[in-house]
DNA sequence: TAAGTATATGAAAACGTTTGCGTAAGATTT
DNA sequence: AAATCTTACGCAAACGTTTTCATATACTTA
């Protein structure tokens, strides 16, 4: 247990800690031969620097923040995976905090990570409302935003066309034959549900349908919440030929709801998602969706955070990538008359 | 940008920077009049005590690393989330890294979280043979594994009784009236997957059946895996009235390759799971398949690893939880004649 | 009132690095 | 051979805390 520090090393070399460090990061001014010597003996005495040391000195301690609401979603955890694995490409660890999409807690969990001195964070915000909420705390560290659209804000931020995506989505049922299509799930909360639900309304508008929107008032889209608003609405007599869901994991509650209820998918009910989790390719589900590039997404946003530590004076960047139709087998035509 | 430290805080209030650090570690050597004054000021200037350096000269981080094969996998994403939010109530954080099922990979993020000063490693391994690769490492930081059994090595681990679990399995199968049940997925890299077959064959042997076994030879149980085999395994005419997987992926990968055969769960091929990951309960999955209790996992391993810290030289401790059955509707039973 | 005891505060060391500056020795130039 | 330049290394400061030890002040007590 006991640590072996430059000083021990030094002793041992013969030569003072100051070269003992340069040796091992590769300073120009070091002699060929003692640098060999100095390396063969760290090895042997097993010595390891003390990355907090470093830190001190170095005022940076290459550990990123990541912020997301719930690690145990398969969206988030699987841009977690992409993000840890490049972070570490480039030199950085993670500290990982679930907001658990409570805003008291996801500025809770951001202070933390700057009294930790994180280099930078990345965040998958509660909602639109975490902006304002933070914006003293985003002054003192850089911050890029995942998902969560703030183009009207001064802020990074790396998302996909939500209104386009779900626009596409619509027409698509459209094109099948669907005329009478339930929005499922809009949120008032996040500025990226405002978006999604506003791509449904402009493909309504362009195509002269009649919008029509089931709201979610909880805080989250999970598969819970998909399950007991359709629950609920399956409980009355419905006209509805497609539902066009916010989000993968409420098309699945939607899936389970139908389920009790006898509804088959897609002959009764043509059912589309948004988001394409892993979980949404598998054939008993199957299900049409809008697809997030996750790994695009992930590297996007550690270019730009990366960036934004090199040069903190950059102007607030934003990439806005291109959500893509996902055809799968929970729609089908109809005839429309 | 510019951030504040004790001394911008001493020199304001007056005092030495001593005072300041006491006032706020809610010292008693300290008067009631300086302290209220002090922390006011902090709380004026936007004081946050700097995590690195206090690390520095505690010499602990209040770091926790955890070691996963792959964050995006349902069950582990599960366990990482009930792990941060315990880690952090218990003050705290967790670094997070994939060793994406690769051991060497994993040797390496292990000297990197021990370089960064962790107080301590939960770890999920890639297999058994992770015991001897890191003995050297293990010996220099607090460790606990999760999931790998490892009752003959003198290591902390917790994990589930694998083996009672698969026997319980294999049983219920039985009783459902199947003798012919092919398992599906036998690792020879990992203790766990050793213990669950181990469970098979000890059912098999006590209900007097043959037991069939289908091997996996990759490194991972994924529901890509899970397909493979199972497609292999249909191009064939085969017996089986059910098959008994190593893990939930696998047998989703199952229902995946059984989908394109035109093979029907449960009516032509009762299918059964092990670990119960969230998407296993959806009703068109809808898998029958034993229970590991993550929550329970993660506490127990979080209580073991942090009372390891303070007392470093107590015995290496093993817990092994009750794992239990979940029926759902992936099984049916059968007329044995 | 003198001596002793609490109590509140300050000074300074320590944690393990990195790095700017100084310098001795060796190499190069004139 | 003297002067200059390079090279290789050591010294010591700095990073921002916590904590031990010393000390000054105020408060008891005889």
């Amino acid at each position: 247990m006991a640590v072996v520090t430059l000083k021990d090393v030094a002793k041992v070399a013969g030569v003072s800690y100051a070269t003992i460090s340069r040796a091992l990061s590769g300073s120009p001014e070091i002699g060929e031969s003692t640098r060999k010597r100095v390396i063969k003996i760290c090895e042997e005495m097993g010595y390891t620097p003390n990355a907090v040391a470093r830190s001190m000195v170095m005022k940076r301690t290459n550990i990123i923040g990541l912020i997301v609401t719930s690690i145990d979603n398969p969206f988030m955890s699987e841009m977690t995976a992409h993000l840890e694995i490049y972070a570490r490409q480039c030199g950085y660890n993670l500290m990982v905090c679930n907001s658990s999409y409570d805003p008291a807690l996801e500025k809770e969990v951001f202070s933390l990570l700057v009294g930790r001195k994180v280099d930078g964070i990345i965040m998958i915000p509660v909602g639109s409302e975490s902006y304002d909420a933070l914006k003293t705390q985003t002054a003192q560290v850089p911050t890029v935003f995942i998902g969560e659209n703030m183009m009207d804000l001064p802020e990074n931020f790396v998302s996909v066309d939500n209104t386009a995506g779900m626009q596409q989505a619509t027409e698509y049922l459209y094109s099948l034959g669907h005329r009478n299509i339930l929005y499922l799930g809009a949120r008032d909360n996040s500025m990226t549900h405002k978006l999604r639900a506003d791509g449904y309304y402009n493909a309504c508008k362009k195509l002269r349908i009649e919008p029509n929107v089931l709201r979610n008032s909880s805080a989250r889209s999970s598969v819970q919440v998909g399950y007991e608003l359709a629950k609920a609405h399956f409980e009355q007599p419905f006209s509805e030929t497609a539902i066009l869901c916010a989000a993968d994991t409420l098309a699945i509650g939607v899936i389970q709801a139908a389920y009790e209820k006898g509804i088959r998918i897609p002959e009764d009910l043509s059912l589309m998602g948004f988001d394409n989790i892993t979980f949404s390719a598998l054939p008993p589900i199957s299900l049409t969706t809008v697809n997030q590039p996750k790994l695009e997404l992930a590297v996007s946003a550690l270019d730009m955070l990366l960036n934004r530590i090199k040069r903190p004076e950059t102007p607030h960047t934003k990439t806005i990538l291109s959500p893509s139709l996902v055809i799968r087998n929970s729609c089908r035509a109809i005839g429309n008359n």
